[in-house]
DNA sequence: TGGTGATAGTCTGAAACGGACGGTCCTGAA
DNA sequence: TTCAGGACCGTCCGTTTCAGACTATCACCA
């Protein structure tokens, strides 16, 4: 059973410093930002609370340098992969959350002008091709190495999740547009 | 241009009152629940905050029971009706943000056992069938009432970007429960 | 030897969180 | 008529999260 007094950051970091070997603070915020942050975000110094409360906890096991910064550097102890473990063994009961304050606009959109909901799905759907873009980077990157076939999984999924959502944001676009009818709501092609 | 001193649950509030007339905290706790609650999350104590706050504002006016229960009710103000429709003439510039659990997971899966990832898979896309059933009958229900263009794009939307996800559990469930080859970044059929 | 930009980490006040808790009201069974 | 139970409604408060300003260090080059 997975501990109550880890939390999801508690993971992250396990989990970094599981595939990374030993590894800084910074090592691990620059890790979370190009990768888990897409689909876990916490504040970055939320990793230098929990590096060092997971090493009391002795999950993991710091080293410090000798000299000049005297960064910290962390590794996974024997407990640590244990918690990890154990916490993956247990499948994830929530479904996922979305957070858009484009879709709120969206919702709302009885109050706006028509020509302010035009520009939001234009907005929208330039922002959607861009993270797909750069998620298809990650891909590639991912696919390249070969190695790690969970987070080429999850990559894939993100990126298709947003390409179906840049796609309607597309099609509301259109349907903005084009002067009469109603917004959004668009069947066919 | 919108004011710094509201938050997205502000206009959650404005936008919830202007649709649906003077409101109590309490419906607009239930009618958070119903729609907004899919793409905002936020706690329902915020409501009886925000109604009170926007009233000192002037964007909301209050008007109490005077029997019974004296419970606040709102209705929205010319103020409140401007404030919201200068919101909604400005562009999201966010991209949207995603939170699973169930991602974290994958996304760790070299740590984990097969069966793992076999079974969260399962549960993932359970998970997602249901929400995409879930979706899909307050889509019913939308049409039904045949205005609020807004929110049936949002659910469409939503339940789009909720079955492809779910697709993706299912391949990677056939792919993890097949026992040879690695593990998720399925191709094909 | 000083300037610049990347690296590295700390700190803090403000928000958000969420759920326990306590009332109020309605209904229907006794 | 009374009363119990459940739905309705709102408050409260300790904890966690949050963002980002701020400081410091380092590497490099002029």
């Amino acid at each position: 059973m997975s501990r109550p007094d880890l939390t999801p950051v508690s993971y992250v970091v396990l989990g970094l410093v599981a595939r990374d070997g030993p590894s800084t603070p910074y090592a691990l915020k620059t890790a979370v930002g190009r990768g888990v942050a897409h689909f876990w975000q916490f504040p970055h110094s939320q990793i230098y609370a929990e590096t060092e409360r997971l090493g009391r906890l002795g999950l993991l096991a710091e080293e410090r340098e000798q000299t000049g910064r005297r960064r910290r550097s962390y590794r996974i102890t024997a407990e640590g992969r244990a918690a990890l473990a154990a916490w993956l063994a247990e499948p994830a009961t929530e479904p996922p959350q979305l957070r858009s304050l484009g879709l709120l606009k969206l919702f709302f959109a009885q109050h706006a002008e028509p020509g302010d909901v035009a520009e939001l799905a234009r907005v929208q759907a330039e922002l959607h091709r861009q993270s797909v873009e750069h998620t298809r980077e990650i891909m590639e990157r991912l696919k390249a190495r070969g190695d790690l076939p969970g987070q080429l999984a999850v990559a894939e999924l993100i990126g298709d999740a947003l390409r179906v959502m840049g796609e309607h944001w597309e099609r509301i676009e259109r349907a903005a547009a084009a002067p009469p009818g109603p917004v959004g709501a668009v069947r066919g092609s």
